[in-house]
DNA sequence: ACTGAAAGACACAGACT
DNA sequence: AGTCTGTGTCTTTCAGT
């Protein structure tokens, strides 16, 4: 029994993934430029059904991306800064309108929408300090509704992995 | 003039990027998964030597690596936990001991050091609550010389980039 | 669902400008 | 540092099991 204000799900298949789709998904989070015929050959199917599997799993919105990870070190980006932020007002339309300027700024890589405190949790990359403060100061603080920041700044990398599957 | 307590660098070649290694930077980022025909249509080369750059910026550290990146909510990881951690002791080999301890754990998806109150900040995965509470609970509160801990749980995310290069 | 074969596209290396 | 050309390998489709 389906209660009536259930809406249908879009995604027409909620996907079940195998042993085997997630075999792949291993493969592909570690090396995403890997060739079919070497998944074939690593978990003994052949080329075929490696290939329509990892298509369901593009089309079904498993795999977000193929993405090419950068060395922030080494493209000027040597910062890295946890910035909280809390608004003054907390109705719909401020909360919109903070969330359209964050997605546009190039320098905030991660935006999340945190319990506690602060409303939400920056990942910033800048070149230098001094470009962290300009960009704090210019572009973040002038954002309408502003309430409190807080920057937390990142020493060292302990860890750094995007493999959810394991 | 040198001075004399200074290293030498690892990397031989610093490697100074150009416009046009940014410009396939940018289109790797997106996807990893383009082809080197691709790239030197857009970037009006031909395919040698875009192969010839993306080789060199791989060999060189720039690209860290080719990642399939999965939707958390599609491979039971919909809870995102940011974890604050102190240590009690700050000696060199407690340290050591932590980080490789958090390093294996798979729930762990990144950790940094950091500044402030607390001395790492992790970012955890987990399938639901109970998961994260079995996990905060068994495994990260019971790692040797662990001090204070604190949850930020994440309601919301906003924006989610790999984009350093833009 | 999987296998195997076959066509077309691609990566990669070489000779050259 | 770049273009052009060729070879071997890969993706991708299709008929068959």
């Amino acid at each position: 029994m389906k209660k009536p204000q259930e809406k249908e799900e879009k995604t027409v298949t909620p996907l079940q993934l195998d042993d085997k789709d997630l075999a792949i998904l291993r493969l592909l989070q570690e090396n995403a430029r890997i060739t079919v015929r070497e998944i074939s050959d690593k978990i003994h199917l052949s080329a075929t059904p490696v290939h329509e599997r990892i298509r369901r799993m593009e089309e079904s919105g498993v795999i977000r991306q193929y993405a090419a990870l950068v060395d922030h070190t080494k493209v000027k980006k040597g910062l890295m800064v946890i910035c909280y932020v809390s608004l003054k007002q907390h109705n719909k339309n401020a909360g919109t309108r903070f969330i359209k300027a964050i997605q546009q700024m190039n320098e905030v890589i991660e935006c999340y929408n945190i319990s506690g405190e602060f409303d939400f949790m920056l990942k910033v990359v800048a070149e230098n300090m001094d470009a962290y403060y300009d960009f704090h100061v210019n572009t973040l603080s002038q954002v309408e509704n502003m309430g409190h920041m807080q920057s937390v700044f990142v020493m060292g990398i302990i860890k750094q992995t995007h493999q959810l599957v394991y």
